[in-house]
DNA sequence: GTTGCGCAGATTTTT
DNA sequence: TCTGCGCAAC
């Protein structure tokens, strides 16, 4: 095998086969290109069998990407080498060993939505208000406790007795479980401690396991939570071949349970491991990795790599001041109406913000200069009421026990079976120590048993169809009937369809168009699936939530959140809103400085995006929660050396920092455009200057009469509505409405 | 079931 | 300022 496309470090990572390797690969270093090399590597030269090998990485698009890049450069059939995220495998281990936990292996996968609604029934049941707890709170406690790999099983408890301290946080945890385990299914986090469980407390499939991988390979390492380390480790722990690639600098989902340990403790777990640094960058102008190096340097909680590049040294990056939110988007319409007229292709360009709702101004002016876009995320597909509707259907149909589902369906549509009449049928489940769907299964075949109920005609007419259409459905998935018959037969035959149709709003017909959208996501799974059944449906939609959109294919701009932009790269990048407060983020700020590391890898990764342009654009003034907001640059700008960056100002007023800015200019005569770059377009909005005018800017210093001295850090409103927060020399914070409060500028 | 009021809260979201 | 929600009332 060829292997002069490599570099010398990456060659490495390819050639050095056996034992415990990490690579720290740097943004735009060709890791997956190197990744690829060393499977291929593997299977040519050291024949490895495709089965034996196991790489796992965190989300599906990384995991398709790698499969297509190795389809395409191996001869190998790769049908049997498992390129999988984390979470599908272990969904494989648990319904292959399903019997070992209690399981039967058509369990169902429950979302972040299903595991809420669980988490409000037990409140509910245990009389506790929302207001009280929020399941909220819950639902954060229980991903902690398993992101951390807990399970329940003979050890492994005295690591949680923090957790299991907090009493009923517990209690209602160990509900959960049972409740989840009584329906037959598995939350995401379960998907991972379960097979944890499985393996502690069956060595025997562990060593099966052990024996059928013999090299392990993790993608994206630094997004690992502690759960996952527990499982890799385990399962590489005899042969000891495990390769982790990732990047320390780029680990942004330590809120998700990510733990940066996993990449500080595996030198210490594996003394012997190779450490290999992928340094050299492909992919960006040496001014923009300079830039972004510089700015990941400020970190401490690093292993340190110092990226370079052989490309050009490229243009300043452009940091562009604008007076407000409008005229940051005009900039962002203009500039790229610039690019567009030098022949720039529109897929070229990306926008980047910290938080979805900044992409909305973005929006508005591409949609005014008729620019063809693209919201990258957004809401979810199959978050839509009328697709998990339709769903729970399918749901029960698989999972009898799946009483959430059941819930969902009993009365969708409207049958008459009313909150009273399913209280009835809950209790019962109950009493009889029975699944929802088992009570309702007896009452339709022998309704006179069940007298004492006092269930209407129209109840029982209405369970008995509902159990007779799931029956029948049943029986086609035993037939191995192809699922879009299922699909249709529930869809029709439920009255859901009919159900839909009566609604002529606008939303009715897009909800329908919803449903046509997921019958031909059924068709393409059946295309692309050997054996496709319902079940197998259910199971690839809950954990690749992606609505398989193209990338590249389409010419058009890209618009998506920083966090979405990991692993993507473009020649032209706007990130947009880099005010303190925002980019870092207020909580960010509030909350010290490892929560300020992670919003600078965040920065840092925004970067390292770009190739050959990067354009960081901030406003003055910003309308945000209600009040205009005078936020000032993200002290990340100026973590940037100013050899890399061109300052530019747009319809702004004022000079340079804008924590001087408003005060000594006159706003009364800035009326018009302040457009320095000539553009026709006239400033537009309706502020009136004095409005516009805050006399305590961020940054500036004053004194209290009682508190002394002290240094603005935040200012809201402006004229008699002006508020400031103040943070004083010995520590105090306070806000102020400066209308009344006795300050005095210093 | 649907409407409407009041109130809190308002990052990021690979699975 | 805007939204999403829980809950009460129709």
């Amino acid at each position: 095998m060829n292997l002069n496309f490599l570099n010398e470090s990456q060659k490495q990572a390819v050639q050095q086969v056996d034992g415990p390797i990490m690579i720290l690969a740097g943004a735009g270093s060709g890791k997956t290109r190197t990744l690829v090399a060393r499977i291929q590597y593997l299977l040519e030269e050291k024949n490895i069998s495709p089965y034996q090998i196991l790489a796992v990485t965190f989300s599906n698009k990384a995991a398709r990407e790698m499969r297509e890049r190795l389809a395409s450069s191996t001869s190998f059939n790769i049908g049997t080498l498992q390129v999988t995220t984390f979470h599908s495998f272990c969904a494989k281990v648990l319904r292959a060993e399903s019997s070992y936990l209690g399981l039967s292996k058509n369990f169902t996968i429950y979302d972040d939505s299903e595991t809420n609604s669980i988490i409000k029934a037990i409140l509910n049941k245990r009389g506790i208000s929302q207001k009280e707890i929020s399941p909220f709170m819950i639902s954060e406690f229980i991903d902690e406790v398993k992101n951390l790999g807990y399970f329940q099983g003979t050890s492994n408890t005295e690591e949680f007795s923090q957790f299991k301290s907090e009493t009923l946080y517990w209690d209602i945890f160990l509900e959960y479980e049972s409740e989840l385990h009584r329906s037959n299914a598995v939350d995401f986090g379960g998907l991972i401690t379960g097979v944890i469980n499985l393996f502690h407390n069956y060595p025997e499939v562990l060593e099966k396991y052990q024996n059928k991988f013999k090299y392990v390979l993790v993608d994206e390492y630094q997004d690992t939570n502690r759960a996952q380390f527990h499982l890799i480790t385990s399962i590489a722990q005899k042969l000891k071949n495990i390769t982790v690639v990732g990047d320390e600098d780029q680990s942004i989902y330590s809120w998700r349970g990510a733990d940066i340990r996993n990449i500080l403790d595996f030198e210490q777990i594996y003394p012997e491991a190779k450490i290999i640094k992928l340094e050299q960058n492909y992919r960006s102008s040496k001014k923009i990795i300079e830039a972004a190096s510089e700015v990941i340097s400020k970190n401490f909680a690093r292993k340190g790599k110092k990226m370079w590049t052989n490309n050009n040294d490229g243009n300043d990056i452009l940091v562009v001041e604008c007076r407000d939110d409008k005229s940051e988007s005009d900039y962002i319409g203009k500039r790229i109406r610039e690019l567009v007229l030098e022949g720039v292709s529109l897929k070229d360009i990306a926008v980047f913000y910290r938080n979805n709702s900044q992409s909305r101004m973005i929006e508005d002016v591409l949609r005014k200069e008729k620019f063809p876009y693209r919201v990258v995320a957004g809401i979810k597909f199959y978050d839509r009421k009328e697709i998990k509707d339709i769903l729970a259907y399918m749901r029960v149909v698989i999972n009898k026990k799946d009483s959430l589902a059941l819930t969902r369906i009993i009365n969708t549509p409207a049958r008459g079976v009313g909150p009273t009449s399913l209280r009835k049928l809950e209790d019962e489940a109950v009493r009889l120590n029975v699944s929802l769907y088992e009570i309702i299964e007896k009452i339709s075949s022998q309704p006179q048993e069940y007298k004492y109920l006092n269930l209407s005609a129209k109840v029982l007419s209405a369970i008995s169809q509902l159990v007779q259409l799931i029956t029948e459905t049943q029986l086609l998935e035993q037939d191995k009937i192809t699922p879009i018959f299922s699909y249709e037969k529930l869809l029709n035959e439920s009255g859901y369809l009919d159900f839909l149709k009566t609604d002529k709003s606008y939303e009715g017909m897009a909800r329908l168009e919803n449903l046509d959208e997921l019958s031909s996501a059924l068709k393409q799974f059946e295309e692309s699936t050997v054996e496709p059944t319902l079940e197998k449906f259910l199971e690839e939609i809950t954990l690749d939530s992606n609505t398989s959109q193209e990338n590249g294919v389409v010419d058009e701009i890209s618009l998506m959140t920083v966090h979405g932009s990991k692993g993507l790269e473009y020649p032209y990048v706007f990130l947009i809103a880099a005010e303190d407060n925002i980019f870092p983020s207020y909580k960010s700020l509030e909350s010290g400085s490892s929560a300020i590391e992670e919003e600078r890898r965040l920065f840092y990764v925004a970067m390292t995006r770009a190739m050959k342009e990067l354009v960081i654009t901030f406003s003055q003034a910003r309308m945000l929660w209600g009040s205009l907001k005078f936020n000032g640059p993200s002290q990340f700008i100026y973590e940037i050396p100013s050899k890399y960056y061109r300052w530019i100002q747009h319809q702004s007023i004022g000079h340079k920092h804008s924590s001087e800015k408003f005060e000594n200019y006159d706003f009364d005569q800035t009326t018009n455009s302040y457009d320095d770059f000539g553009s026709e377009k006239v400033y537009q909005r309706k502020v009136t200057p004095s409005l516009i005018r805050s006399n305590y800017p961020t940054g500036s210093k004053i004194k209290h009469s009682l508190y002394g001295e002290g240094t603005v850090l935040d200012s809201e409103g402006s004229g008699d509505e002006e508020k400031v927060t103040i943070l004083f020399k010995d520590g105090i914070r306070k806000k102020f409405m400066v209308k009344f409060a006795p300050l005095q500028k210093v």
